[in-house]
RNA sequence: GCUCGGAUGGCGAAAUGGCAGACGCGCUAGCCUUAGGAGCUAGUACCUUCGGGUGUGAGAGUUCAAGUCUCUCUCCGAGCACCA
């Protein structure tokens, strides 16, 4: 008997395959329903494929090959996002120009992704780097740059001292560069940001899509929409002076006795007398100072100072102190209404001011409330029924906030708004390895746009990358001055380049018509293919790739590019895989090759073991043991393939296995549908399997070990792809069974079984359980109950 | 602090409210081989007076029946973090 012989085995097919194209779709007329399958493209890191990348490729591969025994046209793209950090990075770390690393690292995981035996297609060359992609996404800035959608502004914004670039607030993890790990500092600068903003309320429209709750409720949290009241209250030392506040709970106005201002408030002097205007300077600078050194840490003790003026509750006319305080941020207008009684911060802010802790609650549950809060009360937070408040006293919280927003603007002194927690999206960088932002400066007519004739804007080759805090393309003269396009006079070149999730914001609308050298997309091709129908990637991009590309894409969608409102219809997290349950990294010397792995066992046995470690979804820890059992399943596979049976008795097992792993690989739980096949493995060594089931169960394995379902299948004698033929079905016929075991319980306790055929009748049911002696013997009392579960359960209740 | 997840043998894990622990690792015994990822067979939650009893983080509840549903709590993980 021959063994098998991975290595061998998977070259042959790997080469078969690519030969006979199995990794081409047919994108210009797809002839069965169209399916576009897609993982995260990979950033040329210069290191191996790490288990990361396996885990992510193999089980969508599977995936694809499994919607593809399913009748689809399955599109199963790849490429490289070149530009950006990582490659960069690497690049100033081996001292090797990045133009020539991402050239080599490209080239080798190209060779290692091959060694998966996915049915990738790398022969779209999709580099974001090269210069027939970015000329695209030049393009695709222009696109939003004529919109208005992307501007220049000075804004305080967040710095790496370490990258010497600017980030965008979603690179920043408390106040960590996302990349770095360095502290990150505000800075005042001009920079060019992309008007996310504008589309906050479409991005809050997930109608249609199959994405998991938990992301959805990221992004939702992320772009923090709030509805809520601005109102302007009076200076009382100031007369036409007023101060903007704003605030999502106006009903409670009754119960507001002072006034915050955010120390980076444009107005804030105005607000200010002269005989408190040095603490507050002072006050200011401070807080700047623990703006860049703490901010984020520890102490959440409130700080403030007064300004020496006073607002009028534009309610109850009464006066009150403002202050000027650190813990109100530059949201909404950069003030609040200080309303102890009903906000955490408002009753500490109070109490550490000596300010009197009111006085009137303004929502309750109805009851006339206490008249002194000594202690913050959760449950004041919520809405209730007002008291103390004038006119709106009685009111619930929704009316009285109608009413009052009625009354602010009958009267002009306020209105409803919705405020968004989400910011612009920063995307000028001071670094080399991006796309340059295509942009002239001319003294005489100002900023211009590169005419879409003229792109790409070609990235020039510097010497000198090493980032030193403005972009390197300004040390290239030749590229810098430029004559204008509109006036032809001398004038200079943006020198800033986009930030590389603006090269991944749009890759999936270039795939289906990659190398296109007329435009960015034809509208008919791009239109056939999108949306992605199954998007896989790690759960880390939630509110960061995975925003921007929703936003690209509506901006896309809205200007007429293309037709799907979302990018992408279903998306799925596959989990991290972790070693003794840490995180894989070099500092902790825990990480895995797969390449010893793959050379050992093969590349189906590699795959195999990693989906059979948990469900996909989950992630799981590695375990250079567990990889054996996995190993023996396939040898034991074979083997049973290997060996001729009549198949006697069989058909159910093997129409069982259909339908559970059917069943599994369709919720992406692989570890169950492997599971099933190595039940039926084991049941099948002592029967034998005859032809016809050998075949439907080697279909069953193709999508999860590819190269040995097509070894086997063309042992079995066919000499066409296994990926030609259809997912089996299992037939009903085949699953009833002519004997099944029911659980007898009295009392809920189980008591015994019986063996009955699987239609049998509750009355011959009830009696034969009452018949099995164990079961007799605990129906000693009186009988109040009997319950019958076709097939599973036969149940009494005895009294007494 | 807020918002989500999660907790099942020595380990990774299964289980439309219906016989908990499928499948795999590891372990034990035996057989066959003794160079390799060996292979095969049987066993492997706990207690037991061998009748049975107890077991899915803890405690309550619903149900004939709960790992699964409801409430309270503990612990672990992830994300956000002064957003008024």
């Amino acid at each position: 008997m021959q063994s098998y012989n991975a290595p061998e085995v998977e070259k042959k097919w790997q080469q078969k395959w690519k030969e006979s194209g199995l990794h081409k779709a047919n994108l210009e007329n797809p002839e069965k329903p169209k399916y576009y399958n897609l993982t995260m493209f990979p950033y040329p890191s210069g290191d191996k494929l790490h288990i990361g990348h396996w885990y992510n490729y193999g089980p969508v591969d599977t995936w694809g090959r499994y919607m593809k025994m399913k009748g689809f046209e399955v599109f199963q793209p790849m490429g490289f996002d070149s530009f950006g950090l990582p490659a960069e990075n690497y690049a100033i770390k081996t001292g090797v120009h990045p133009a020539e690393t991402t050239r080599t690292n490209i080239d080798k995981m190209k060779e290692q992704i091959a060694a998966i035996g996915g049915m990738y297609d790398l022969d779209l060359n999709l580099e974001t780097s090269s210069p027939e992609y970015y000329k695209w996404t030049q393009w695709v800035f222009l696109q939003l740059y004529k919109q208005g959608l992307a501007y220049r502004k000075e804004a305080p914004v967040n710095w790496c001292p370490s990258c010497m670039t600017v980030l965008a607030n979603e690179q920043v993890n408390d106040g960590i560069c996302e990349r770095c790990k360095t502290q990150v500092v505000q800075k005042n600068l001009r920079q060019w940001f992309f008007k996310i903003t504008a589309y906050a309320d479409k991005l809050l429209d997930y109608t249609g899509l199959d994405w998991p709750e938990k992301t959805i409720l990221m992004q939702k949290h992320w772009i923090g929409r709030s509805e809520g009241n601005e109102a302007d209250f009076r200076i009382a030392e100031a007369a036409g002076k007023t101060v903007r506040i704003f605030t999502t709970r106006f009903d409670t106005i009754y119960g507001t006795n002072f006034v915050a201002v955010a120390p980076e408030h444009p107005n804030l002097m105005d607000y200010v007398t002269e005989g408190q205007r040095s603490a507050v300077e002072k006050y200011v600078q401070d807080s700047k100072k623990k703006n860049e050194l703490e901010r984020q840490m520890g102490d959440r003790e409130k700080t403030g100072v007064f300004t020496g003026m006073h607002a009028i509750n534009p309610m109850t006319g009464s006066e009150m102190p403002i202050y000027v305080a650190d813990f109100v941020l530059m949201y909404g207008t950069g003030a609040l209404m200080g309303t102890p009684a009903h906000d955490a911060r408002d009753f500490l802010f109070a109490k550490t001011m000596g300010l009197e802790c009111p006085q009137v609650l303004v929502t309750a549950a109805g009851e006339v409330a206490e008249d002194n809060v000594k202690e913050w009360k959760e449950s004041l937070h919520e809405y209730g029924i007002l008291v103390n408040s004038g006119p709106y006293t009685d009111m619930r919280t929704e009316e009285a906030l109608k009413l009052m927003t009625e009354q602010m603007e009958r009267e002009g002194w306020g209105k409803q708004v919705v405020n968004f927690r989400l910011r612009d999206w920063l995307i000028s960088r001071q670094r080399y390895w991006g796309a340059p932002i295509p942009i002239i400066n001319c003294e005489k007519c100002g900023e211009v746009a590169v005419p879409d004739s003229d792109l790409p804007v070609v990235h020039p080759h510097v010497e000198d990358y090493v980032p030193k805090g403005t972009s390197p393309l300004a040390t290239v003269e030749e590229f810098v001055n430029v004559k204008c396009p509109t006036c032809g006079g001398d004038a200079k070149r943006e020198v800033d380049t986009m930030d590389t999730f603006v090269c991944s914001s749009w890759y999936f609308l270039r795939y289906p018509d990659a190398g296109n050298s007329e435009q960015a997309w034809r509208k008919e091709r791009v239109n056939t293919w999108m949306p992605v129908d199954m998007y896989i990637g790690g759960p880390e991009h939630a509110c960061m790739h995975l925003l921007y590309a929703r936003f690209i894409h509506q901006v896309m969608h809205d200007l007429g590019h293309v037709e799907a409102k979302e990018p992408f219809k279903r998306l799925v997290h596959q989990g991290m895989v972790t070693k003794d349950g840490a995180k894989m990294s070099k500092s902790k010397g825990n990480v895995v090759s797969p390449d010893e792995f793959v050379s050992k066992y093969g590349s189906d046995v590699f795959r195999m073991y990693l989906m059979f470690m948990g469900p996909f979804t989950d992630g799981g820890d590695w375990n250079d043991r567990g990889i054996t059992g996995v190993a023996r399943f396939v040898d034991r596979f074979y083997r049973m393939m290997q060996e001729d049976g009549t198949g006697e008795a069989m058909d159910g097992v093997v129409h069982q296995t259909v339908a559970r792993a059917s069943e599994a690989v369709k919720s992406m739980t692989f570890n169950v549908a492997i599971a099933s096949l190595m039940e039926l493995t084991n049941a099948a060594l002592k029967g034998g399997l005859n032809k016809a089931q050998k075949e439907i169960v080697t279909k069953v394995l193709a999508p999860l070990a590819p190269h040995l379902a097509e070894e086997v299948w063309a042992e079995l004698g066919h000499s066409e792809s296994i990926f030609k033929e259809s997912w089996p079905e299992a037939e009903a016929k085949f699953l009833v069974k002519t004997s099944v075991t029911f659980a007898v319980q009295v009392n809920g306790k189980l008591r015994g079984t019986v063996d009955l055929a699987p239609d049998v009748s509750k009355e011959d049911a009830l009696a034969a359980a009452r018949a099995s002696e164990n079961v007799a013997k605990y129906l000693t009392g009186e009988v109040v109950k009997e319950i019958f579960v076709p097939g599973k359960i036969i149940g009494f209740v005895v009294k007494g």
